[in-house]
DNA sequence: CTACAGCTTTTCGTATGCAAAAAGCACTTC
DNA sequence: GAAGTGCTTTTTGCATACGAAAAGCTGTAG
């Protein structure tokens, strides 16, 4: 019994739909590609407004051009690069302004989200989010920014799947990794407040209330879009590594 | 390859009317492509769950595969195509449940855009949301379904345009778009209704009273939603032309 | 010294070719 | 007669090849 954990029993009989998911993938390379490629932007290894030849980059996974092209223009349609007409491939340079536009329909999709949540949340869900916050105020104690981040895109990830809408959460996953790739480098000043503003929102789903979770979230949405605001005017001045 | 008019056309006499700031387009193959593949699923020439063979699509456009296969992938990101792994694209199929999502998300990011177009609007903004109000109450006089549909998209757009947020207006063009798909069988019957909710919402941006024109366009999509809804109950009985 | 023109080089856009995987079908076997 | 198995066909996925357009450079003329 032990013997074979997951593996494919099918003698005769009822074969468990799980089995269908745990098929091999035949690891599509352009994803793989675009997961690459992504990281490469995101970490700050390929600039904003470099130039990406698609040669290069084939040479460098070690794959032809194909499936760096098709990686190209997916990452077009979500925003990381500029795809010029006749010209190829340019890193997505963020401008203010974008960011500011980003930051704002965020905090509306957001906010929609906890509403959702705080509506449709079950004991398993509220477990779930309690977990999820502590996590990341392990990681605060911790002062790892790495673990904070992500525990943040999780939390948030989370309450969008509790409102059961997937087309929202689709939207805000796409929202949030371009809004955390301007605002990474500025995460780290906020994120007791910010953790703060969190525990309020939890709870406020918790009780199920939702226009308290909806008013919680637009807050800490538009406190993000100030603190990213006023970065800007103090730039110059803070320097600590 | 088939006689197909692909587009070129000579150059020819004078350079001053295309050139004033574009001098021609390159002509993308993929966008065209892409245009023509988006058009016959919206207009149910593909139906929804068919297979899109890349060779057939290929050469019923008269172009090779390459181009009819980065659309595909546009086309997925954008949700009209779902692209099994090794298995070809199939027509997206919307389920009720997604197409009451997608008309959630629409309620919500055109709420917020119709509050910055009272925000932002100027008087020419106003003039050209009149203009699309008039052209639209026509088509409804005409009784015209197309010119409506058209003049719907027009004037969202238009109220989308004027809140100066590009990410928003991009994020709503998809959304709509795609809301679009689904709803144009049942547009009619809310028609004079759904204008009159345009006009009320032009009066409120005229007068830059932002909470009152998200109210609206609030509403506005709320009724459009419960009308989706109150359609599955009556498509069985109602069934004039 | 500067500006323009023509050429060269680079790089994209498209087409074609080939191998692997999945689906469909027919055959065999119980 | 039904189910399982192996083969064939179809279709995708990736790689490569070729043509075209744009950018950069060099040389020359003013």
């Amino acid at each position: 019994m032990t013997s074979l954990p997951s593996g494919r029993r099918a003698p005769r009989g009822s074969l468990s739909a799980a089995a269908t998911r745990r098929v091999e993938r035949p690891a599509p390379l352009r994803q793989a590609v675009y997961d690459a490629l992504l990281e490469l932007i995101v970490n700050r290894t390929l600039a904003p407004g470099q130039h990406l030849v698609e040669a290069e980059l084939a040479e460098y996974l070690g794959v032809s051009r194909q499936p760096v092209r098709e990686a190209l223009q997916r990452l077009q349609t979500d925003g990381w690069v500029d795809l010029r007409p006749a010209q190829g491939a340019f890193v997505h340079t963020p401008t203010e302004e974008e960011a500011d536009q980003l930051l704002a329909v965020r905090s509306v999709l957001e906010t929609y989200s906890a509403k959702l949540a705080a509506e449709h949340a079950t004991a398993a869900d509220v477990k779930l989010l309690r977990k999820l916050q502590k996590a990341g105020e392990e990681a605060l104690v911790a002062a790892n920014v790495e673990r904070l981040v992500k525990a943040n895109a999780d939390l948030h990830a989370a309450v969008a799947a509790i409102g059961r809408n997937k087309v929202l959460s689709e939207m805000i996953g796409l929202v949030d990794r371009r809004v955390r790739w301007y605002y990474t480098p500025i995460a780290r000043p906020r994120s007791r407040d910010s953790w703060n503003e969190h525990a309020e929102l939890v709870a406020a789903i918790a009780e199920g209330d939702v226009e308290r979770a909806g008013e919680v979230m637009h807050n800490h949405a538009e406190q993000t879009r100030q603190t990213y605001h006023d970065r800007k005017t103090s730039e110059s001045s803070t320097d600590s590594d």
